[in-house]
Parts: C-alpha cells; sequence; structure tokens
DNA sequence: GATGAATGAGTCTTCATTCAT
DNA sequence: AATGAATGAAGACTCATTCAT
C-alpha cells in the first residue's frame, strides 16, 4: 500500500464514480431528448439506465441537477466550437473561420441529435433557471457575430446594417437548420452542403443579382 | 317577445359565453406565458381570472384543452398573415409581398408577446401532441416559402440553392428574430426597421460585395 | 274567478307538478336502473329528462331524495302486494294465498324491471340510510313468513323447523327468481310456471320422495 | 451467498412485501366492508393502515384495483370450497356432499363477515365490471347446482322439476342466510343448525307431509 | 457504495348544489 | 316555475426525494 498505489485506487475509484456517473447521464440523455423534461421521470432514467433509485441520488442531488449537467455538457462543448475570428496578420481567410465555425457546430449536433435536441426543445421554456442558462450562452453567441459583423463593416467586408438584428438573423438560421438536421436526418443532403448552403445564406441572401446593388 | 328579441337575446347570451370563455383564455394566456405549461396550474389561472374551479371546467375540458386553445389561436392568426406570393401579372411587386408578409407576422407576434412565447417557448418539446401541431404549421411554412424560392428561382430573381435548407434558414431568421422582440423588446428599433434589415439579410445576406461573384 | 274556479286551478296546478315530478321520476329510474347511483349524475337525469338543472332541484331536495323517493315506491307497491294470510273461516285456501302473494309481488317486479333492479342491485350497499330501509322492508315481511311458519306449523301444515332461517330461505328465493327474472328474461319460462316453481320449491323442497305422501 | 442463502432472502422479501400488501388489504376489507366502495376514500384506507399515500399505489394501482383484489378473494376461496358432487361408485352420499358444500361455504362466509359483506352488499350494483365478475361466479354457481338437479332428477332422487328456477332459488336461500348469518349473528343458532336448515329446506321444503319418506 | 420501500406535497378533475334572472 | 352559469368541496393519483439496511 504505497502511496502510488493509494494514488492509483483512488483514481481508479474516481473513474468507476466518473464512469457510473457518466452512465446515468448517457442514459438519461436518451430520456430527456425523447420525452422531454417534464414527461421523463426519474423512474424512467434509473430503469433504462438498470440502477436502484437511491443510486440515482448517489450521482445527482436532483432530477434537475442531471438536465442541467446535460444542458451544460452541449453548451460548453458548443462554446468550445465557435472561437472568434482571427484578425491578426497571417491569420486564415476571415470567411474561412466563419465557415469553419459552422462546420464545427454543425458537425458535434448532427453527431449528438440527443444534445441537440434537449438544447433547442427540451430546455426552450423549462423554467427561469434554463432561460438564464441559454441567455447567456445565446447573448455571448450574439455578441461574437455582432462583434465579427462589426469588424467586417469596417473592413468593407460587411455592409453596414443593423448588427444586432443581423446577428439574430445568423443565429437563426443556425438553430433552425440544426433542428432540421437533426429531426429530419433522412432527407437532408451532407454536412459539407448543408454547411456551404448556410454560409451562402448568410453571406448573400436569395437574390440573385444581389451584386449590382 | 318578438323574434327580433329573441335573437338579440341569443346573441347577448352569446357574446356573454363568449366573454367568459375570452376573459379565462386572456388570463391563461398570461400564466402559461410566464410560467410554462408545466409549471403552471389550474389554480394559477383560476386565481388570476378570478374565477372558481368548476367554472374553469365549464370552459374547458382540461389544462391541456386550455392551452391547445392558445396555440390554435397563434397558429390561425400566423396562418392567415402568412399569404403566397401572387405572380398573376397585375400583382404587385413578388419582393414587396415577401415584406409585407414579415411584416404582418412580426406585427402580430410584437403585438401580443405572451401568445408569441407561448409559441416559441412553451409549446416547444412540450409533447407529441404539440410537436404534430407545430410541425403541421411549420411544414406549410417551409413548403410555402420553398415554393416561392423555386419561382424566384425560376424566373431568375432568385440564385439557385438548396431550396429546402435555404427556406428553413429563412424560418430560423423570422423565429429568432421574433423572440428578440418579444423579450428584449426594449432595445430594439422600431418594427419598420426590424422588418428591413430580416428582408434585406434573406435577400442579399451579409456580404458588402455579394454583388460581383 | 270562483271559488270552485280557483280549486280546479289549483288541482290542475297540482296535477301538473304531479306530472313534472313523474316524469323526472320516470327518467331518474332508468337512469339510475342502469348506472347505478353513484355513477348516475344529476347531469344524466336531467338530460335524459330534458328539464333544467335547477327544475330538478324545484322537485327534489337533493339527488339522494330522489332515489329515495324510486325506492320508497317499490317498497310501498311490494307492502300493498304482499298480504297476511288470513287464517280466518272461509278464507281461501292459505296454500293459494302464499301462491297468489308470490304471484302478485313477481307480476309486479317483472312488469317494472327497472325498479327491481334498483332494489335488488342499486340500493343494496349503498350507504346506512337506504339498508335501514331495505331492513325495515325486509324485515317486516321476514316477520311475516315467519308468523305465517308459526301458524302452519300450529296448525301441523308446516313442519317445525327455525322459523327464522327457513323465512330466510323463502325471501332469497324470491329475491333471486325476482332477479334472474329481470336479467336474464330471456330465457325463462312464463310468469305462472315460475310461480309454481317456486311455490313448490318452498313447500316440497327437491327431493323426489319428500313428496309422497 | 449460497444458493439456500438467496432463496431464503428471496423468500423473506417476498414474504415482507406480502405482509405490507397484505396489511393494506386487510384494512381496505374493514373500509370497503363498512362504507362500502363509493363512500370509502383512499385516505380512508391509508389513514386506517397508517400508512402513506404513496405506499398505497405502490402495492395497488387504483382504489378499483384493492377492491377487485378483495373481491377475487372472496370468489376465489368460494370457488375452492363449491364442489362437483362426486357420483362416481365408492363416492360419499351425494347429500351428504351437498350438505358438506353447504357448510364450506357458510364456514368461511361466517368467518371472515366483511368480505361477505363485500360480495353481497359492496360488490352488488357497483359497475359493469363487478357485475361480470359476480356473474361469471354465479353463473357457475348455478351450472353446477343445475347439472346436480338433473342427475338427481335422472337418479330418481330429486323431483323433476324447471332446474334452472330451482338453481336460483337454492343459490337464493345461501345468498340470504348467508346475509343473515353475518349481518345479524347475534341471535342465530350455531352454524351447524343453520346448514341443517338449509339443508332441509332445499330438500324437502316447508311442507309437513313431505316428510313422509 | 448500492438499494428500493416509504413518503406526502401537489394537481387535475368531477359533480351536487345554489341563486340571480 | 324554469333556467343554467357559477360554485367549491372532495377525491384520485403522481412522482421527486429520503433513509434505513
Amino acid at each position: 500500500m504505497s502511496r502510488m498505489g493509494e494514488v492509483v485506487v483512488h483514481k481508479e475509484l474516481k473513474e468507476l464514480k466518473e464512469t457510473r456517473r457518466n452512465q446515468i447521464l448517457f442514459f438519461a440523455k436518451q430520456v430527456f431528448s425523447q420525452k422531454g423534461y417534464h414527461n421523463a421521470s426519474v423512474s424512467d432514467i434509473i430503469e433504462s439506465a438498470g440502477i436502484a433509485r437511491g443510486t440515482f441520488y448517489l450521482y445527482f442531488t436532483s432530477k434537475r441537477d442531471i438536465f442541467d449537467s446535460l444542458l451544460d455538457e452541449v453548451l460548453k462543448e458548443l462554446r468550445q466550437r465557435i472561437r472568434p475570428i482571427d484578425l491578426s496578420p497571417g491569420a486564415p481567410d476571415p470567411l474561412a473561420q466563419v465557415k469553419a465555425n459552422i462546420g464545427r457546430v454543425l458537425e458535434f449536433l448532427v453527431h449528438d441529435p440527443e444534445l441537440t435536441k434537449i438544447l433547442l426543445h427540451q430546455a426552450v421554456g423549462l423554467d427561469e433557471r434554463s432561460a438564464a442558462m441559454l441567455q447567456a450562452f445565446y447573448d455571448r453567441v450574439l455578441s461574437l457575430i455582432e462583434r465579427s459583423l462589426e469588424h467586417g463593416i469596417r473592413m468593407g467586408l460587411v455592409r453596414p446594417c443593423q448588427t444586432r438584428i443581423v446577428a439574430s438573423c445568423i443565429l437563426g438560421t443556425m438553430k433552425e437548420v440544426a433542428d432540421q438536421l437533426t429531426t429530419h436526418r433522412e432527407d437532408l443532403p451532407p454536412l459539407e452542403i448543408v454547411v456551404e448552403e448556410l454560409f451562402n445564406f448568410g453571406l448573400r441572401g436569395v437574390f440573385a443579382r444581389s451584386a449590382t446593388s
């Protein structure tokens, strides 16, 4: 029982706990995603996870707690995938960076449709708490977009506009397309095409000659 | 006694009933809008409406029934305000028609922010039932947009694109902007400006020289 | 407006009231008979009677009141049809009187199966109140039978027995046969045959040689 | 750890659960027997059983479920106690078998007057469901009696008669006597006497000279 | 750590009765 | 007399959470 050994044991235990915790999170994700927060019961979760009722409360303080953990998970991942446009000399083309952002976000959402559903459907209108979490996240995203637009305007890349509103527009396109991608996945084109279309729409709109003006 | 009189009486009675029903709907709208479907109790509704418990069930068969009535109300009104683009000779400029659609929709949503919140927040992720109602509505809207885009492409007005995806983008901008308008009403420009920006974004995107390509 | 006239008017009014009251009783009988006391609502009664809610309470003080009226009706009628055996000289044959009693009772019950169902099914186990009404009635009947048996024993017509128990037996046969007659009316022999069988069973039992005398 | 041990543990657990369930059944029996199905509330049951509301629904799915369980219990027990008359050579005297049936049935009913009341009072006229359960049971009993009568007739033991009606008579005597035994237990003779009287009544009726055999 | 029996606050819904018109 | 809108007490059932083993 060297110190080393103890450390190892502790690590294993922690991992075991993490494993258990993640196991529960995994099943809770399925359940919440499918039934929504209110229609999903703790019973649903422990049954699908194959654990006892008490065990659930060993890892999560409440039903709300585990839901928040999942919501945190999406938001954290998305925050990492959305990167400010780097305008420093030598940085990649700003538009390429924008497209990369779109790609990283959609890639994740398509890859984990359950989390997407939780973000776009179940966390919406749940209560003040989730509203605050979502607002904090979306406000951050909106600010990022807005600042990028302002930069772009200054650089002459973006036409002058009400940046807040246009930022909302851009956020809206992302949300709706992500929703379509996860709920009607079957009859949609491959991801790269979707990213391309989204990018083009945000850049050029739908007008054929939008150029000339 | 006269037939005339009877008609009047019947009309008054009907109005009285309608009044009561509408009174309850009015307060339920506030309650659902603020608390969401699940966190709102029938007690909340009858207390704010100042009626007895039994009275509620005189006009609505269940808590769900009154929620659906409200959801129906928004959807019905929006359906009326979204009109297909008339391309017949002598019809107004198609783009003006599009802008008018945007204006009519946003006008209503801004005018009744509680209903908007019910549509955009509370009905989302509620259950299969509301999902079906929303999907039916949004599918209709998406098809309308898609068909307009196809027409536009054929007429050379709209650049060729994946119409389904672009339609989603447009729907997304509407949703998100409506959401911003109703939840952060204070610091937003007047409605006409918002409509203009939305229209321009959808038409031309954000690119300054999107023309040239 | 003579006194005579007034009297007439009053009489008419009273009859009208009686008529109305009886109308409601008629429909309530159907409703209670079919659904039972608890599963029948005042709404069921007024709907089938085609009257307003308030009107109901003009003629009956409560749901219980109208049920009791119906129960009273059966019990009163049955009391009239069950007559003590007249043993005075010159009276008809006692056994014939017994058979006549059986006949009168079954005749009424078969003729009004709804009331029978109320008596044998719905009033049973309702509450203390109806229990008391039924007990008073059945106790009376039992006493009547018991006294007849005692008379019969004294006269050597009836074999010595525990009169209370045998009285219960006789009452039980009446109840059960009445029940069968009203719920499975279709596949049963004509009333006279049933009366005959009932009478014979009470008199001679089922034993083949008990008859030999 | 051993298989033996596990079996024991399982048995203990099962018994513990059975105990709780039976505890609730016991108190529910008292409550239903006294108040009837409709006048008894789940609150009445849990209060008298000294358990929490939720505990009730851990063992029974509904108020109706626990009532049906009790009804099932009586019917099942009675079914076991009513045995077809064995006419094979070497079997006991058919009449003795009949008397034994009567004895077994009455013994149980007198021993558990609450269940008897539920059978004879509370389950009667409750609704379609209980009507079906009772009808199935009584139909079975009636058929059994009828077949015995037919056998008896063929063997010359029973006088020819309308077997269906006479079967009803016999069932009726059982019901009524059981009712008397359980509701006016005090002033009735000992069970054997009652059985004897019932048997004699069914066999020989009340007629004095029917006895000569 | 794991279990699952027990808890009880919270909610929806029903329906007999009243009363102003 | 007749009406029927309004009332509110009562009752069944759910489910997140606890805690003794």
